[in-house]
DNA sequence: TAACGACTTTAGCTGTACCTAAAATGGCAG
DNA sequence: CTGCCATTTTAGGTACAGCTAAAGTCGTTA
């Protein structure tokens, strides 16, 4: 919070880019970063170089070999992203947004606020932990939970648990599953498979059959039943 | 709101600060334009005749002979300024910032918001008509009331009334003005005038007689009793 | 090991919005 | 009506963050 030498808004969105691209394996690639972000992969090369070149290294970053972030590039990306869930958190408790409309209002609030907004919403929310699709929020000073659970998609016919949380990308999947019933502490239970990439068939709560295709079930985690 | 082109920040603020200059003569000088944005006035010429030469025309400009808004400009003045008047409000009433906090964060979100974010906050409040200082808030089809009032300093000894608004320029003045029980519908009696600029004796409520520079007696404008 | 294709980088450009320094304009005083 | 001086404009420059096109790199495949 001590070095607020306000980055640009080009220079939060790629690192927050950064941050939520990192998988498994080590670092990311141009190629993957120009795609979420929707650049030409040569602009991303050349972002990439004035990251590395600034004052406080924000990435570690080699020619053919991808970036990572640096611990102080890690500190602004969870900043943005705190920015960003505390908001959408906001506008769905306070002024009743619905949970497919908050995305794109906190990408752009989320570089303007200032740390006095961001405190009394937060303490106006409680201190809230999720965000509306149940990613967690990272504290005020970078701590982030482990937001796990398993993929729907990767469940066994009969497998069963709670959503806990749903990838916000597309908000017209996100309309789809709140029409389905289907949000953070439903119940589901999956009831049949099609081979070959098929539907999944799954019961939301009590009510009935519902067959998924695989945007869906690749974008729900749940927090699985004891067997 | 049809023409919702997105403009670029810095060309709000223009029209926004041409709007707010216009006084009682015609058009706004580049140079005034340049002292309010805090830009050289070579810089405001540059901006001023891509502002003339914009699809929809923003302003009218002639060399040498200053800018006024065109009514698409004039439009897009008042979006901004109702923006900006309703966050202040929302900040005050909903999140407890105290009147002179408002303004700078004002000035950063009025840029981002949505309509939809504008409409809810604007209900929300129940379609306030004034901001925390007193200024009269735009509708959104772009009708504002005069402001009107008597300004503080053009008052005699004896004179009287409520205070109804009081400019935001400065929020040291502010904090100032709030300690001495100072704002929107405080009453106040002018008690004595020094000659030559001195101070203004006036006496706020029912409470101690207490002397105000020019900077305060500028600022503050009253709706006067009747004699 | 040679070469193909995917990925990445270099080089050179664009547009926005700011800057300084120097030139031009125009209103007022003598 | 002439010249001065403040205001304004022109000219040229910077930084940022995109772009395309072309060149280079690397890993896999033949």
């Amino acid at each position: 919070m001590l070095l607020a030498e306000k980055l640009t808004q080009a220079t939060e969105d790629y690192l927050k880019a950064i941050y939520e691209l990192y998988g498994d394996d080590g670092a990311v690639t141009t190629n993957l970063l120009a795609k979420r972000l929707g650049y030409a992969p040569a602009s991303v090369t050349g972002m990439l170089k004035k990251l590395a070149a600034h004052k406080p290294k924000l990435v570690h970053y080699a020619r053919h070999r991808g970036v990572i972030l640096t611990p102080a590039g890690e500190k602004i990306a969870l900043e943005v992203i705190r920015h960003h869930r505390l908001i959408e958190r906001y506008l769905s408790d306070a002024l009743g947004y619905s949970w497919d409309e908050v995305h794109d209002e906190a990408e752009m609030l989320e570089h303007v606020i200032s740390e006095e907004f961001e405190d009394r919403i937060a303490s106006k929310l409680g201190d809230p932990q999720l965000d509306p699709h149940g990613e967690p929020i990272p504290t005020k000073d970078g701590a982030i939970a482990n937001p796990g659970g398993a993929r729907l998609s990767d469940l066994e016919v009969g497998q069963s648990g709670v959503i806990i949380r749903v990838l916000d990308d597309d908000p017209a999947l996100l309309r789809y599953l709140a029409q389905l019933g289907m949000q953070p502490e439903t119940h589901l239970m999956v009831t049949d498979r099609a081979p070959f990439g098929g539907p999944l068939y799954v019961r939301a709560g009590s009510g009935e059959e519902q067959a998924l295709g695989s945007q869906a079930t690749n974008s729900i985690y749940l927090q699985l039943d004891k067997p």
